[in-house]
DNA sequence: ATTATCTATAGATCTATAGATAATGC
DNA sequence: ATTATCTATAGATCTATAGATAATGC
């Protein structure tokens, strides 16, 4: 088991980085070999020498995307102040659409076709990490430190309202016109998502 | 000018009934026509005597479920009372993606590649209906009757969160397991969003 | 010696059409 | 007469491999 050369490292890198951009803008279907190979810099056949088919290329960049998405959730610490927390993860959330748009909606193209890659992760540690915060988000409520809302639909409703910014950006963009394009709106965006949804889980 | 016989009328309505059914899962270019064909009950050059080309097919179901998607907001009314009228609109819209949940992805499934077919669709009508209604908002907010929040990023809270019940149902249902399959799912995911839109909505 | 890249192409789909035939409407 | 359907296939992609050659590492 040598170590990869460099060349191995940097054009996996590239074909990566390629897959994503081809696969969250034209899905999987739409995406080809060829395309993809364009993009990193190198002839098709190339590509085919650092990954087996297709389909391994798609299942790298979607587990990569995974472990990326699901970092922020496991860092919700019980012992801070709940809304505070609750801040800071969607301010996370956000800044994540607004970073790495294409990862977002290449997720969501996966997820929308019914996940027949991911499903197996889903049912099972994506489940786990859910069930593990909606505790902390249950044990907040008890305390009186949350408005009484099903922590698992909180979790839904965090999730789609963040990755909205990014899954959506053709509708935002075409509605907000060229407002979309100046570099507040992420701000602004978050400002308003942060605002609606801390005021609705506010103890009352 | 003569009307559609009922032929013509049943097999399109059976080759668009097919057609969303397979775009929303596999995605425009995942779809063949032969597998909406077997799914309209007819053989493939038979279905492109009703419809010239795939692309034809596409636009069409799509036109048909952007109207659809849209007369829920046009009723919006300026004189009823603004978190009850926020109510009805949201209850809708969770409705909508329970009830046509396939519907839901293949526009989002179209906007998630960019909104090819919807862009000047999406930047005029949509836009001026989005316009329009953000006044309202605005009027709403100006009476002190909601908290003085963005009315367009609310519109697209509102969307996010309602139609991620239909587009991130893979995902949703993995995490929920058996729970999102039993009856009153709908209604619970409703209860949530309502109270945390509303409660976040609310003047203060 | 091993790793990386190239040219050429086999084999599998998939869209769309040509051309013939059957079913329906007046 | 017109509408609806069928068989057969041309033409365009697209994935993946075979087989040869060039570049790199020890």
């Amino acid at each position: 088991m040598s170590k990869p050369s460099r060349i191995q490292t940097e054009n996996r890198a590239a074909i990566a980085q390629a897959a994503v951009s081809e696969f969250s803008s034209r899905g999987y279907h739409g995406a080809t070999i060829d395309a993809i190979a364009d993009k990193a810099g190198m002839s098709k056949p190339n590509l085919l020498y650092y990954f087996p088919s297709k389909e391994a290329i798609y299942k790298t960049v979607l587990e990569q995307i995974v472990e990326e998405w699901l970092s922020p959730l496991m860092t919700l610490d019980p012992d801070a102040d709940p809304v505070e927390e609750l801040r800071r993860y969607i301010t996370l959330k956000m800044r994540m659409s607004a970073d790495r748009p294409q990862a977002s909606r290449l997720f969501a193209s996966e997820v929308l076709a019914g996940a027949p890659i991911l499903k197996g992760f889903l049912e099972t540690r994506l489940k786990s990490l859910v069930e593990e915060k909606a505790t902390i988000l249950q044990s907040w409520i008890d305390a009186g430190k949350l408005a009484p809302v099903d922590p698992v639909h909180l979790i839904f409703m965090i999730w789609a309202t963040t990755q909205h910014y990014a899954d959506f950006e053709a509708q935002i963009d075409a509605v907000t016109g060229a407002q979309s394009q100046k570099p507040g709106f992420n701000e602004q965006a978050s400002q308003a998502v942060l605002s609606i949804l801390l005021n609705g889980v506010k103890p009352r």
